[in-house]
DNA sequence: GATGAATGAGCATTCATTCAT
DNA sequence: AATGAATGAATGCTCATTCAT
């Protein structure tokens, strides 16, 4: 019988409920001013608990890191396998990238910030999962290029562009969008959408219909 | 006589004292890991004379963002002032910032980071600074609102979007960029780069054309 | 049928496997950085297991102890039957000692200072093996004796000093030197001894015959 | 002004306030058992302060440590200095050694346990503290010598043995002693000491005049 | 008998901040 | 203005031990 089985799926949902606990709290109070006893308690498992799933609280918040990306990359995967023209594709994929933000923004916080703040700040703890992150973060990327190509060859996108490069300069967009997001002060850039009627998916749209209808 | 002034005046000079200390310090270690200990011990003052002129911990650095910024709305009005199209100001304000990562990436990290992260995390310490770090940051947005719309009026930029929609968009990648250049991780990036022979004030180039060069 | 006994042994076995897996990890890592997980991992136990067989760590070490001495004790029991003159048997129960030194550095330190620190850090977990022990090295010390009376009596020693007293004076020196092995630190004495170009056994030869041949 | 001058005594006072503190306690519980809380509770200071006169907790360890190999190394060089033949000399020494025992268990315990146990238990901390030790501890070992080699020039000691071999011999003895001294457990020894009305001192005295009267 | 998940008290260490001098 | 000794709350992490299965 599957006992090795289950017992791993046990492993897995307890995981699970550490992360979320952490990123629950990570939403109210901030990344560095969580601490592992609040984490432990929310997920309602003793301190010491936590250190039985996660080496440390580097991995722990790494861990959050990858589930994000991972989820990412599972739409993306979705999105790809529709029958739509390149162009819509890649508006999907943005459009997904934005709803992610306002669901859980920790999530998305912790996709792009932890980790990536200055790389003395994270001495590696878990290479796995530090590896694992970096392939995610580099297939969403060529998920965008590809979805770049169908839509050159399908004619949807007209650019003078490089797929590659054009996919690194939607990628930034969205970084910056996310940012954007992530940073309540920014109120002037708020005024500006709201003086338009507009939201950040009209924007991306706007910008990628700029990108994709390039004159000859 | 100026003796208030004289002492003014040295009183702002220690201040940049701590404040370069605070800088190459963070350079060297990260954000968080720098304590205020080293920082006296680099600024050459005891630890206590530290408070005497910044409030905490959260002021000091909340002031190397405020400089970050100031020191780019100084270089764009500078740049405003030159007899050139809007669309070579635009450029010329994104170079300014490319070069500004480049030269002190502590400075522009301090800019993007910190008091970003999460409002929760930046606790109002000094009311003053904050205030002052938004002026400026809307203030950075409304010089580049002011060129493009000379832009457009001079017909150096060709374009159907709105000169603050169009700036909002600059801005994110500019931000986007930023991310780009703090994160060492995205090898694919780089990578990318690499093969396309270019480097990031190219493809910025790139990115204002195809914005600035809309067909009708 | 002997299905007791059986089991007996199988508990025995299963108790000098944990016995074994914790010197060997002792030898590696000290004392105190040993942990009842690794234990458990190397003797291929769970960590519940072991409190099957030993009732906390401080009675497991303690047993570490009690097999040096039963060990030690059974081979000074076997040279004592030897055809020898006395002043041939204590010196070749001291160079078992010294021999023992040399094999089981972790056997030697379990029974020199575990439980001798002070009393304070050993608590009385299993009182019968701390009887156990002190047993044994009672009757260490008797074996010494005994055979001093021998010497004496057979002529092979020549001393003004008590068998007893003599016996507590071999006791020191070889007490002394296990200290000296078990510290890497005293260069000035590993020196000295290179000097001359003489190792332990023969200066504990030496100073048995400093012993044995007191001038009337 | 000695301002400078009386900083640093009140500095070396407050040190040796802490360092008191820890010696009381580990006579109470013993090494492992203290923790910087209580000694710093002992020492009326705040457990951050602790830290601000030793790196950490082996430090202020080795530090009890050196002091007992300095106190000890400043007596050998008083009696050196004594106009006495050599053998009394070196019999002084040890009866100065098994003093500080008695008066001082702890001070023995830190100079003959604590960085002896096991190379890896000992952690590199304060690399000066560790070297300081080592130089003592030779330089006590080499103060024997020379009283062995007064001795020997003044006729008082007669040996067929070398002096330093001697002085490794009688160390070994020393050694050896304080471990019976600092291990309340070996019953059997007292008993014999008792029963022929000795005490260690005695004990020493009479094996230094064996090994100082060899037959020709 | 064996397991291993869970515990939680315990510990060393850090560091922003204060304040008497 | 400057100091730097002192603080003490806070935190990440360890590990012997227990107990339900």
């Amino acid at each position: 019988m599957g006992k090795t089985e289950r017992k791993e799926r046990e492993r897995k949902r307890r995981k699970d409920r550490i992360l979320n606990a952490a990123i629950s709290l990570i939403e109210e109070k901030g990344f560095e001013k969580t601490t592992m006893e609040e984490i432990a308690e929310r997920a309602e498992f003793s301190k010491g608990t936590l250190y039985l799933y996660y080496n440390d609280k580097s991995s722990l918040f790494q861990a959050i890191k990858k589930r994000a990306l991972k989820y990412l990359h599972d739409q993306f995967l979705q999105i790809l396998q529709k029958d739509l023209p390149g162009a819509k594709l890649v508006h999907e994929m943005m459009i997904t990238f934005l709803d992610l933000i306002h669901e859980n923004a920790t999530f998305t916080k912790a996709m792009m910030l932890y980790g990536k703040k200055s790389e003395q700040e994270v001495e590696a703890t878990d290479g796995t999962i530090q590896e694992d992150c970096i392939q995610l973060e580099n297939e969403l990327l060529m998920l965008i290029v590809r979805s770049l190509q169908i839509g050159v060859q399908d004619g949807s996108i007209n650019t003078k562009l490089d797929p590659k490069l054009l996919a690194l300069q939607i990628g930034f967009q969205m970084n910056g969008m996310i940012q954007f997001c992530l940073t309540g002060s920014n109120k002037k850039g708020l005024q500006i959408l709201d003086e338009k009627n507009m939201d950040l998916p009209d924007l991306m749209e706007q910008f990628l219909q700029t990108q994709f209808s390039q004159a000859g």
